[in-house]
DNA sequence: TTGATATCATTTGCATACGAATGAATTTCC
DNA sequence: GGAAATTCATTCGTATGCAAATGATATCAA
C-alpha cells in the first residue's frame, strides 16, 4: 500500500457526511475575497482616494447635481453611508453641498471644478484597475464573468 | 520629441473613447454590489452572527485550535480585523482563547462547546445562503462562475 | 384644512477592513 | 552568544456599511 492510499483512507474514515461543507468554496466568502483584491488593485493605483469616493465622483460627472440620497441610490449606497462619503469629499473640495430651492429636504451636490478635474484625470486610471482586475482571466472569460456576475448584482 | 509630447501621445493612443466610462459597467463596482447582496441575504437568513464570524467558526471547526494570526491568514482577514472578530466570539462564549505553552506570542483560539453546537446547527442555513445567493444563475453558469470567481480571488 | 404618511437627511451604535506604529517573543545568522 | 531580522499580537486612526431612531419637510387623503 502506497502513501496515496493511505491518504485516500484517512479521509474517508474521517466522516462520511458531516465534513462536507467547504467555506473556501462558498460563494459569498470568494466574492469577499475577491472585492478585497479589487480594493487593493484600486489603492496601488489611486492611493488618495477610496473606491467609494470615486464611485460618487464618477457617478456625479455622468448625471451631475443630484440630491445626495439619489447619488446613494445610483452608487448603491444606503443614506448613512453616503453621508459620510460626500462629507470627505467636500472637506477635499472636491464637491460642493447647496439646498434644493423648493424641496427644503433636499441637499444637493454637485462636483467643483477641482472635483471634475480630479475625476476627468483618475478615469484612465480607473480602466487600468478594471484591467488588472480581470487579468488573471481571459477576454472571454472576462465577458462570460461580467454577464453572471451582474446577474447576480 | 521631449517626454511631454510622448505622455501625450500614450495617452491619446491608449483609447480612443475616453468618455464612456460606465461605473455601473466596472468590475470593482459590480463585485461590490454582488457582495452587498450576498451579506444581505446572509443576514436574513443567521441575523445574530456576521459573514465574517461565521467564517471563523466555520475555519476552527475544520482545522481545530489555531493561533490568531493563522486563522485570520485562512480566512482572509488581517490580524487587526480578525482581532476584532475573535473578541466579539469570545464575548458570546464561542471562543475560547489561551497562550501557547512554547511560544509565548501566539494566541490559541479554539471552538467552546457552545461554538461547536452554534457552527454545526448554522451550516444548513449557510448552504441555504449560497443556494440563495447563486439563485440568479443555472446549474451550469454557477459551475461557470464559480470557476472564474476563484481565479479573480 | 388637517391629520396620517412618506421622503430626505442626520445621528448613533456596532462591525468589518486595513495601514502604520508599537511591543513582546522567537528565529536567523554571523 | 548576541545583534538583527522576523513573527505574533495589540492599538490607533480612518473609512465603509447598515440598522434604528429622530427631526424636518412634503405629500396625500379624509
Amino acid at each position: 500500500m502506497n502513501g496515496e492510499d493511505n491518504l485516500l483512507k484517512l479521509v474517508e474514515a474521517e466522516e462520511p457526511e458531516e465534513h462536507d461543507y467547504l467555506l473556501q468554496e462558498q460563494v459569498g466568502f470568494i466574492l469577499r475575497k475577491a472585492h478585497q483584491r479589487h480594493v487593493s488593485i484600486f489603492a496601488a493605483h489611486i492611493g488618495d482616494l477610496t473606491p467609494p469616493q470615486f464611485a460618487a465622483l464618477a457617478k456625479l460627472r455622468d448625471v451631475g447635481e443630484t440630491s445626495q440620497n439619489q447619488l446613494g441610490t445610483l452608487i448603491a449606497m444606503d443614506a448613512a453611508t453616503v453621508k459620510g462619503v460626500i462629507d470627505r469629499l467636500k472637506a477635499r473640495g472636491l464637491v460642493e453641498l447647496s439646498r434644493h430651492e423648493v424641496d427644503k429636504r433636499r441637499l444637493l451636490v454637485n462636483l467643483t471644478a477641482e472635483g471634475r478635474d480630479a475625476i476627468e484625470r483618475l478615469i484612465p486610471l480607473a480602466r487600468e484597475i478594471t484591467r488588472e482586475t480581470l487579468a488573471p482571466l481571459s477576454a472571454k472569460e472576462i465577458a462570460t464573468f461580467t454577464k453572471l456576475l451582474a446577474k447576480l448584482a
